[in-house]
This record gives structure tokens, C-alpha cells and sequence, in this order.
RNA sequence: GGUCUGGUAGUUCAGUUGGUUAGAAUAUCGGCCUGUCACGCCGAGGGUCGCGAGUUCGAGUCUCGUCCAGACCGCCA
């Protein structure tokens, strides 16, 4: 039988072992190095880049061809493996090279827009448009092969632990609740729309009392909300549900994971438990229910401490706290105004920033020292426990607003005491969120995280009294300030739920059209059940050491979420909108 | 919806107080070169300074508008 045998091997693969082997291999043209009597090329596949050899004397033919090529265009060559007389380290298959004694042009290649190396020339808009060049840079391909790594392992473990994958419908139903829906009109039915799911939580939650007992599923979610280096209009989850747990059985389950996929992709050992911190504690000592914690700096509180101090500005403020930055002392009087500058920005929003220098001799140089004497200071750096050579720097004003902007300027800090090492990992369960929050606009409570999450037991009275302060049964993991997962032990009793609904200010009716399904479920039989959604994207991020998620999707989109590459979203036909029963308001 | 930053050669960028022919690097093309691997040397081509208007004797540079991109705020149960 006749068939072309492309390649023998790859082009990552020959070794010393190999010389003197007659072999074949496919790949690009990556570089073109033409001495005149002799030409090398770097042949490069996904596994590698090997290098050829065109010797002038020997093959004049073959070098004349080559002459022809240029980057990105795809050959086939054949030939012997020979030694090199000149070593390369740097790359695996550098001992070695392929004396060519036939090539063939498999695929031309027009000139690419950047070059395809790992420090290419090109900028964000234009890797995106052309995406399937991008992709060929080893930055990118290894992203996607540690994405593909992750969930291969997160299938594996979860496997192991019992838990089936199960796809759920992505054809679902518009809820007012949450983020924006995602639309997509229905043909058969005329002015009915199907709505992309956020995520699949009712759904698990009804394989729950469908008996599933343990469920996950790697799965594309959707919100049609603005967009962020962090934040795609699709992006992927980790979503899993079990019945029969309580909080600590979840969170054991998903430390259990994480570890497991810390062990096998990082090499990275966590011999301790997870630490657990309460939303409360979080925000009082960090600012943040996602706070950083590879290192300390906590904020420290000062308004009890100081009284009535005739200091206007924070006499006048609702919150006046700071945070010790250790060694900073020698900041320039520059550093501080850069500082200052850096807390004012309008996304910050802090009017000032007070300091105080605690000098390696002892000494004080403050920003405040016409109102706060020696004796006052000292107080303050002991209820820091400042050292000489530290810097105070202190924020005031009202309570949430301050306590954000000291979260910003902790973490800047952190960076620039370079506390923030993305080879270093810091996971923290933050537990006892409240159930709701207070919506100004709409004047009523909505679910903090959403309004199947069930309240605390020993809360559910508060339930009627004071319902600001109910905690509920979530959590959140977070690693070096990164909300990589979150979830709760949901309601499973039909009356409970109504009563959420009630709280939350749906009507009887509204309650009835949008989830009668599930408390009809609840009535036949619900388990006790609660679950977990891993940001699959942010946890390949993580693992990456990248901050933007855009990298470790393949085909992601912009800030405006488009896709540049084929150019989406786009108007559709006059003929497929009637047939949809659309009309458009107005038509660019 | 808002704030900020940017848009100049294929690409990444520089461009001073508004003033002669808009530069560099890299990529590309041509020539030379037998051990390169960021090859080297010599040479060449390559520009609607995002778009539109305004101010001015004169605009890459200043003003306004607009489009695009990025970061962030709002938003993201």
C-alpha cells in the first residue's frame, strides 16, 4: 500500500543515541541561517526545534532550493542524524543535526505580522488576530498544554473521589437574579428566548436529588457583564456538587483537589491544613474577602486608640487605620509624594495619606507631628509592632471606602517589598460570608452569592429580626489574592427556600415562574447538599504565573468582547432575523 | 455608563519649545560569507503620523470631536 509517511519522528526528539539513524520530519521554518557554503534551518514542530544542514559541495541542488524558503513555510525532509561539531545547550536537541539529502515544500507561508519566538514583536491586537500564529509561540502552547494538564488531573482526582461528569443543559432559562444573561431566541417559539447559563447550578443541584450523590463537570459558563484581564464573557468552571456533606466535608474534598494538582503540575507540597479566616476578620484585617496572604502587613485600627486627638482628619473620620511597612522607614520624602499620588487615583479614591518614619535611632519623622507628640507615636508603633527602620502609612476616612483603599496600598506595598512571589502560593478558605447584602438602588437585600446558599443555623432566627447580619454556609478559596473558587451549602427544604425567595423580594408568583422546578424537586426527597465552582481559567492563570486569564484560552476575547480573529459578534441577515421574529431598534 | 493611558515603517518604539527631507531597532529584499544557532558584513525598499475638524505663516507635536486598543471604577447572584 502507497501511503506518504510524514515524519519518523518529531522534531524535539533526536538524540546523540539517534546518529547515524535515516529519519523524516515535518515541521516550520523557523530561522534560516544561509553561511553561503553551508545553510542551516531550524525545522520546528510542537515538540521542538531540530536543526538541518544544506552543504553547498555535497547537494548544491538541495541548498540552491532552499534558498526558496522563508519562515512559517512547512517541508518535509529526509535524511541522516549526525553529531555536531558545535553544541547547542540550549536546546534538547542540540547535540545533534539532520544532514538533508531530500526536502519537499509541503506549504508556502506569506510573511507573519510578528515573529513566532518567544519574545515576539508583536502587540496584544495583533496576536489575537492572527491567534493561530500566536498559538505557535512555546509562551502561549505551554499555557494551554498546563490548561489541558489541570484538567486532566482535576478528571482524575475527581474520578477517584466518585464523582461522575455530567453536561448540562446550555440552552436554559433567563433569571433576574445575578449577572446579565447571555440571549439566544427560540425559532419554533416566536418572541421566546432561551438564556445561556452563568453557571449549572440548578441543575446540579438537581442531580442531587435526582440521587447523584457526587457530581462535577468542567463546563462553559456565561455572563454578559464588562469585561476585565481576569473576566470573560465565557469562561470556564469547575463545577461539582455532593449531597450528604456539611461545609467541612466540601471544603476537605476541594483542599484534597487542590493539593493533588499543586503535587502533580507545580511540585508544589502543602503540609498544613488550608487556613480558614471569616469574611469578618478578613475585611477588618486585609480589606478584602480575597485577601493576599503571602504576607502579613494586617491593618491596624486606630480610632479607639486615639479618642478625641484634635486632628481634624481623623477626628472627622469613621475609620482611620494603616499599615506597618517593614523597613520603609528610608523612604524619600519623593517615595511618600509617589505614594500619596498612587492612593488618590480615582479607581483608590483616598484624599491623603498620613506616615510616620520610625527611624533606625528611635526617632520620629511624621507627617502629623504638629498634632501627635513622641509619646503618642511611641503608642502607635507598639500597637503595630513596628520595629526601628519601619514606616507607618495610615488612611482615614469612612469605614468601607478606607478600609478598600488601605487594601490597595498594602498590596502595592507588598509588591514593592516583594512580598508578592508568584513561585510562592498562599491558599485561604474565607469562610461565613453574610447571605445578603443591602442593594442601595434597589432598596432591598440580594443574595451575596446566590439565593439557593442556606443561612447558618445558629443565624436563621435573625432570619426576621436582622437579616443584614445572617451569615451563610459559603466560602470562597483564594490563593495570593485570587478568588480561584467559591460555593455553599445550599437549601434543600422547600419552605426555607420560599422564604429566601420572599426576603429577596420575589412575589409569590415570580418565585413560582423561575424556580418552581427546583422547590417542586425539594419536595420529593432533596439530600442535604452543597457545593463548589472552581474559575478554571483563573486556577490555569495561577499556575502559569500570569495575571491576565486571556492567555490561557485559546481564542479569547478583547476588552470589548470581541473576537478580532473572526470577528465577532456581527450583524445577521434580514432574512434570519424575520425568521426569528426579531426586529431591530436601529441598524448601524 | 465613567476615569486614565496609548494609536508614528510589516512589527515594537523614539520624536525636544509647533519649524528644513519624520528616526532607531527588528523584520523583509539583494549581495558576500563553510560551523551558525540573537550568525556576521555591505546595501536597498518600506510612512494616509488612527480618522475628521479647528487654531496657526506652519501641526506627528496644541484644541475639540470621533473610532480603536489596554488597565481600572461601576457592573460581575
Amino acid at each position: 500500500i502507497a501511503f506518504i509517511m510524514y515524519r519518523s519522528h518529531t522534531c524535539g526528539e533526536l538524540r546523540l543515541a539517534d546518529v547515524n539513524k535515516e529519519v523524516t520530519l515535518s515541521g516550520w521554518v523557523q530561522k534560516i541561517r544561509n553561511l553561503g557554503g553551508m545553510t542551516f534551518i531550524d525545522l520546528r514542530d510542537r515538540y521542538g526545534i531540530t536543526q538541518l544542514v544544506l552543504d553547498v559541495e555535497s547537494r548544491k541542488d538541495l541548498s540552491e532550493e532552499a534558498r526558496k524558503l522563508g519562515r512559517e513555510f512547512v517541508v518535509q525532509i529526509s535524511g541522516k542524524v549526525a553529531e555536531r561539531s558545535n553544541k547547542n545547550n540550549k536546546i534538547a536537541t542540540g547535540d545533534v543535526e539532520i544532514l538533508v539529502d531530500k526536502f519537499v515544500l509541503l506549504n508556502p507561508s506569506e510573511l507573519p505580522p510578528f515573529t513566532i519566538e518567544d519574545e515576539t514583536d508583536g502587540g496584544d491586537e495583533l496576536r489575537m488576530k492572527y491567534r493561530y500564529l500566536d498559538l505557535r509561540r512555546n509562551p502561549v502552547r505551554r499555557n494551554l498544554e498546563l490548561r489541558h494538564k489541570l484538567g486532566f488531573e482535576v478528571r482524575n482526582y475527581l474520578n477517584q473521589q466518585n464523582f461522575i461528569e455530567t453536561e448540562t443543559p446550555v440552552l436554559i432559562k433567563s433569571t433576574p437574579e445575578g449577572a446579565r444573561d447571555f440571549i439566544v431566541p427560540s425559532r419554533m417559539n416566536p418572541g421566546e428566548f432561551y438564556a445561556l447559563p452563568q453557571s449549572p447550578q440548578v441543575f446540579k443541584q438537581l442531580l442531587m436529588v435526582a440521587g447523584f450523590d457526587r457530581y462535577f463537570q468542567i463546563v462553559k459558563c456565561f455572563r454578559d457583564e464588562d469585561l476585565r484581564a481576569d473576566r470573560q464573557p465565557e469562561f470556564t468552571q469547575i463545577d461539582c456538587e455532593m449531597a450528604f456533606v456539611e461545609q467541612q466535608d466540601v471544603l476537605n474534598t476541594f483542599e484534597g483537589m487542590t493539593k493533588h494538582l499543586f503535587k502533580v503540575i507545580k511540585d508544589v507540597e502543602f503540609d498544613f491544613k488550608f487556613p480558614q479566616m471569616s469574611f469578618e476578620d478578613a475585611i477588618r484585617y486585609y480589606g478584602s474577602d480575597k485577601p493576599d496572604v503571602r504576607f502579613d502587613m494586617k491593618f491596624v485600627e486606630m480610632k479607639d486608640m486615639l479618642g478625641e486627638c484634635g486632628f481634624k482628619v481623623f477626628d472627622d473620620a469613621e475609620y482611620v487605620g494603616g499599615i506597618c511597612a517593614e523597613g520603609c522607614a528610608s523612604f524619600t520624602r519623593k517615595d511618600l509624594d509617589k505614594l500619596t499620588d498612587y492612593i488618590r487615583k480615582p479607581q483608590i479614591g483616598a484624599q491623603g495619606l498620613v506616615y510616620v518614619k520610625y527611624n533606625t535611632d528611635g526617632s520620629f519623622k511624621s507627617s502629623v507631628d504638629k498634632f501627635f507628640d513622641e509619646a503618642a507615636l511611641t503608642q502607635w508603633v507598639e500597637a503595630y509592632g513596628a520595629k526601628p527602620g519601619d514606616l507607618l502609612l495610615i488612611l482615614a476616612g469612612q469605614k468601607t471606602k478606607t478600609q478598600n483603599a488601605l487594601c490597595q496600598l498594602r498590596l502595592e506595598m507588598g509588591e514593592r517589598l516583594g512580598f508578592r512571589d508568584k513561585n510562592k502560593f498562599a491558599p485561604l478558605w474565607v469562610v461565613d460570608f453574610p447571605l445578603l447584602e443591602w442593594d442601595e438602588e434597589a432598596e432591598r437585600y440580594h443574595a451575596m452569592h446566590h439565593p439557593f446558599t442556606s443561612p447558618k443555623k445558629e443565624d436563621l432566627a435573625l432570619l426576621e429580626t436582622d437579616p443584614g447580619v445572617v451569615r451563610a454556609n459559603a466560602y470562597d478559596l483564594v490563593i495570593n489574592g485570587v478568588e480561584i473558587g467559591g460555593g455553599s451549602i445550599r437549601i434543600h427544604d422547600d419552605e426555607l427556600q420560599h422564604k429566601m425567595f420572599q426576603l429577596l423580594g420575589f412575589t409569590e408568583e415570580e418565585a413560582e415562574n423561575q424556580f418552581g422546578f427546583l422547590m417542586n424537586a425539594f419536595k420529593y426527597g432533596a439530600p442535604p447538599h452543597g457545593g463548589v465552582a472552581f474559575g478554571f481559567d483563573r486556577l490555569a492563570s495561577l499556575f502559569a504565573g500570569i495575571d491576565s486569564i486571556r492567555d490561557v484560552i485559546a481564542f479569547p476575547k478583547n476588552n470589548s468582547g470581541r473576537d478580532v480573529m473572526i470577528d465577532s459578534p456581527s450583524p445577521i441577515a434580514k432574512e434570519q432575523l424575520d425568521e426569528l421574529n426579531i426586529a431591530l431598534k436601529k441598524i448601524k
